[in-house]
DNA sequence: CGTATTATTGACTCCATTCAAAGATAGTGG
DNA sequence: CCACTATCTTTGAATGGAGTCAATAATACG
């Protein structure tokens, strides 16, 4: 993969990724190391578990899971990742990703690399409150998850689709017209759910009017419904 | 709650905690802005859902647990926090604490206090990677969480006694001995497990001759089978 | 010592899984 | 462009793991 510089500033992310809040001599700071990769395809590894952390990636454009592996070889997906996203959060702590990121779709993403992060720790205070920020935010995600773990599978979906929903609108994109890039078996892997479990219950909110599913693109035609749903969570 | 200065350089927590790994300067740094909080008993808030951001606490001895509500009044325990294990992350990106965290024990604990925060990620890079490296080890957790509540309940449980095992091993105390300072129903509770489902496998577990159960103190007599029991785990 | 809380144990029920088979979709090469 | 294949999705029927309900027993606490 090859690198090339960017610039933050013009970016169309701008007001979503990393630098939002920053001043624009901070912003200027980042786009020095910021590093940008090219475009990936569906399949493709972002990073491998185990691989060296080599920074946090920003997502231009398409989206990506993150999957962790049991020894029984079962894929577990953890995280689906959309355009402004950051991950690689998995990799800070060891200097080596717990998970893997894989491409869901064609995309691309930006690199602010690990090697120069204690620098802009130092340099750029803002910045680093900004990725604190960021990553509890990703922890309140995971907790969230982990309450939903433990309720009935309809919630659980109808979560699933309201926050992908909520994301995002919170990125500029259509919240009420989307295109799942998962499979059912991905959907069920990511819930805890069977593959048929999730095609049934797809089914039945459509027929309850709660959405229409057309394949993997899902229009919600009732979203006050749908979060009648999971009135227990939140 | 009265606060009282610390000295880090003398703590018996000193390399489980924080400092792990800084200069001795950077640790008198840090003892600078480091506050103690007196002893707290079962039951009692640390903070509170909502409750402003007050900085990072270290457990110095005791245990506590983190607990979501939801809006039906249901307890969700997120987490369990031993001794030398720090807290309040969840209070980082919104500068309100996203869950409350509740005493399970008589315990004490130390505050990196929250507005010395900018200052120390200026002076004490080191300490900030530190910070980022613990919510890594954090995140790291709630997918291994994530990942178990998708396995069997025999799994989940084994898995939380040898979890806790090892947590309580790393920071010196024994691991083939200890006290839950958990009811079963909130053991259950964590594991999205019915409470009668907890005593039920306990009592197998005893059966099996994998541990000892007398009320609240497990012994572990056998780990290697209790292992084996989460093979596809790890 | 008595009361409240916590834990055990059994019987029954149900949600979601598994197994199975047929139908739809997308991607490929002739 | 169509046929062919692999992959994905839908749908039905049967099974089972864990939950719920209920009653008793043990422990902690004032």
């Amino acid at each position: 993969m090859t690198l090339t510089q960017v610039s933050c500033s013009n970016c169309s992310l701008d007001n979503i990724c990393l630098p939002r809040g920053l001043s624009q001599t901070e912003i200027d700071n980042i786009s020095k190391v910021v590093k940008a990769r090219k475009t990936l395809q569906r399949g493709d590894f972002i990073y491998r578990e185990g691989d060296h952390f080599k920074g946090i990636l920003a997502i231009k454009s398409g989206s990506a899971k993150l999957v962790a592996n049991d020894n029984h070889g079962n894929e577990h997906i953890l995280n689906i990742l959309l355009p402004g996203e950051l991950l690689g959060f998995d990799g800070l702590s060891r200097e080596k990703h717990g998970c893997a990121a894989i491409a869901l779709e064609t995309m691309t993403f930006c690199i602010l690399p690990a090697d120069s992060m204690d620098q802009l720790f130092q340099n750029l205070p803002g910045l680093t409150r900004e990725l604190f920020r960021h990553s509890g935010e990703k922890m309140l995600e995971d907790k969230n998850q982990l309450v939903l773990s433990k309720r009935p599978a309809e919630e659980r979906l109808a979560y699933f689709l309201i926050s992908l929903s909520e994301r995002l609108k919170r990125r500029g994109f259509s919240s009420s017209e989307f295109k799942l890039s998962l499979t059912r078996q991905e959907i069920g892997n990511h819930l805890g759910l069977a593959l048929e479990t999730v095609s049934r219950l797809l089914k039945k909110f459509q027929d309850d009017e709660l959405i229409e599913v057309q394949n993997r693109f899902i229009k919600i035609k009732n979203l006050g419904l749908l979060k009648n749903l999971l009135q227990p969570l939140v």
